[in-house]
DNA sequence: GCCGATTTCCAAAGCGCTTTGAAAGAACTG
DNA sequence: CAGTTCTTTCAAAGCGCTTTGGAAATCGGC
């Protein structure tokens, strides 16, 4: 069934039924009635392609997934679909994937522009030396950037938590706690939030008047296996009056293998150890489910899909303009693996009989 | 630049740019390569909209992403959206999400299929009670589904894993090593999976000549939370003389929570209780990331995108024809999970005097 | 009952591509 | 060189919708 079928069978323009179904004044009350009604029992539903032709609109989003047999994307990104699918049900828009391997991004985008297949695109995963904003810029696509690249001035609206101020935070936590040496296990620092979170650690630490060597930072891809090699490396071995005892932990991913380290090493939490990882909520993996209930930063990524999809339906409608630069404050949440620092062994001193202890 | 702008361009007509940008033989070798110069010089893609429009193709598949407050995706979609994407990319096919409730859900096939918005969907998380496959088939939508519906005879495409194998093998090897008394923590019994999963098992326990009471079985969703509770719900408190000393998992994240969970009681692994959980393969989560490496029964989620999207893509391209049902075999793998169970104290017997020990 | 203002509807012109059917030109026969 | 066959190109007709610019019908007020 099409609107020319339809159009014939009502014995009525095409345009009056068209007007009729996106709801324009210019048709009767009766005749709109009529027409729905008809529609519906004939379940005529206009052909997508053309209205996107006619219109210029796709009514979609897209979004360029990076493919590739060593590319492994983060779990939370289904978390992430969740919110923005949410939102876009709401807003009757479809998400558009575009697969592309890394190297080839670009042209990806490319010919999301020139063959208008989407109204407007989200960036993710931003890095350090980040192209895409530029390029998409270039090629007029409307975009939404999650996360932002190192400089925010660029001026380009974005959404973005604060992962300086919680990370920022959570070292503050540990050193008020009396923890002097720190140790942070955190994501590829090729990613921006990976150097904001690194920043913030860093602040919290010169702040407190403790020199940058009282940190060690590891950076690698946050998953399991990472974490515990990582871990393992830190405190395999290592004297306890010079290992750290504060760990920050950019993934509850990572902060598994951790935990399993800490487990052989039979180092206790919060004892020996205390640990603060970051949360994006994943309710397949909750930070109470450790043994230890993890303290965490955490940020909803669902909360952050939807109001990515949100957004960038206004900047797409032209209902948001400028460059909205949006920054979630970040909670820390304090739970079970956060406590005081080990004591000091009292420091050796020469020809005092405990030195030996 | 559109087509018309680059034939006037080339003192072309339409037809011929067209012909030569889509490979048709009816064009000279030389204005063929002039043509497609020119196209790369002014950067001219064809219209994906007009295209769609013109041909009926819309060089997408669809997906009926399941959204809701209490919805959640099982994180290893994203794994099997990178199979599926790798696969995309290669034949140059995008993929189109559409989110809907899971009430509404046919209203979003009926709309996709009105709309002509993809070529085909895949189906997958087949339930028991599946509408899905009759609806997609009256409304004429090419589609391929992952896992399938009970009755297998009813003639549609699908692939599939052989759940059922798996589970029998694994329930067997628990069986072979002296287990008497199986635990199941299943996924949630709407899913056909985990219906053929626990028939697996049960198969394994009668051909094993033990009665169906030797195996206890819960399902829910498969997290972190709901492994531990069950495991729990289980062991706390229970006799060692009755309880289950083998342990068959449907999902890693169950099992960290069931790991926790007998950590907690000072169960060990083998000792005292066998593992053997399914393994997606994800890359976050590996079962040699356990304290006690896990036997799995083993299967790549992502292999089985990649597989969807080839198979999907041929079955609309009509080069699949017919039902093809293919169903992976599942491979066990041992590791240190699984072991000999516990002995056998002896049965009290009257007067005996060890009986009170 | 006539005139302008409203309301209600329509014909036709796109949107940018593919594809059909035909024609013009080149090349090949006998 | 006329007749035939390829090869190469083109004009025009869709694909199914939206939207512009009117036209016809209805209405209210005098």
């Amino acid at each position: 069934m099409n609107l020319k079928q339809l159009s014939e069978l009502l014995q009525l323009s095409q345009t009056t039924i068209s007007r009729a179904l996106n709801g324009y004044p210019e048709v009767g009350e009766r005749t709109r009635r009529r027409v729905v009604e008809a529609a519906q029992k004939h379940g005529y539903k206009p052909n997508s392609n053309a209205r996107k032709l006619a219109t210029g609109r796709a009514g979609a989003i897209g979004y360029v997934l990076p493919v590739g047999r060593n590319v492994d994307l983060d779990p939370h990104f289904v978390e992430f679909l969740s919110g923005l699918g949410e939102h876009a049900l709401s807003r009757d828009v479809d998400l558009s994937l575009t697969p592309a391997v890394l190297e080839r991004e670009s042209e990806a985008y490319r010919r999301i522009a020139a063959s208008r297949s989407v109204d407007g695109v989200y960036l993710s995963s931003m890095r350090n030396d980040e192209q895409r904003i530029a390029l998409v810029r270039n090629l007029g696509i409307p975009f939404l950037a999650h996360g932002r690249a190192l400089r925010p001035a660029e001026g380009y609206a974005f959404l973005d938590i604060d992962n300086e101020g919680a990370f920022y935070n959570a070292a503050r936590l540990l050193l008020q706690l009396g923890h002097k040496r720190l140790a942070f296990i955190n994501g590829d620092t090729d990613f921006t939030f990976a150097v904001h979170r690194l920043n913030g650690v860093l602040r919290a630490i010169k702040e407190h008047g403790l020199p940058a060597t009282a940190l060690v930072q590891h950076s690698a891809a946050m998953n399991e296996e990472n974490g515990y090699k990582l871990a393992m490396a830190l405190f395999r071995g290592a004297d306890p009056e010079t290992r750290p005892t504060g760990v920050l932990s950019s993934s509850m991913f990572s902060t598994l293998g951790i935990v399993r380290a800490f487990n052989q090493l039979k180092l206790r939490m919060p004892d020996d150890v205390s640990i603060i990882c970051h949360d994006d909520v994943f309710p397949f993996l909750k930070p109470e489910s450790f043994t230890v209930p993890l303290t965490t930063t955490r940020s909803s990524i669902r909360a952050a899909g939807a109001r990515v999809c949100e957004r960038l339906v206004n900047i797409i409608s032209g209902a948001e303009t400028g460059c909205v630069q949006e920054i979630w404050p970040v909670e820390l949440i304090v739970r079970a693996s956060t406590g005081p620092a080990p004591a000091e062994r009292k420091p050796a001193r020469r020809g005092s009989p405990e030195a030996a202890e």
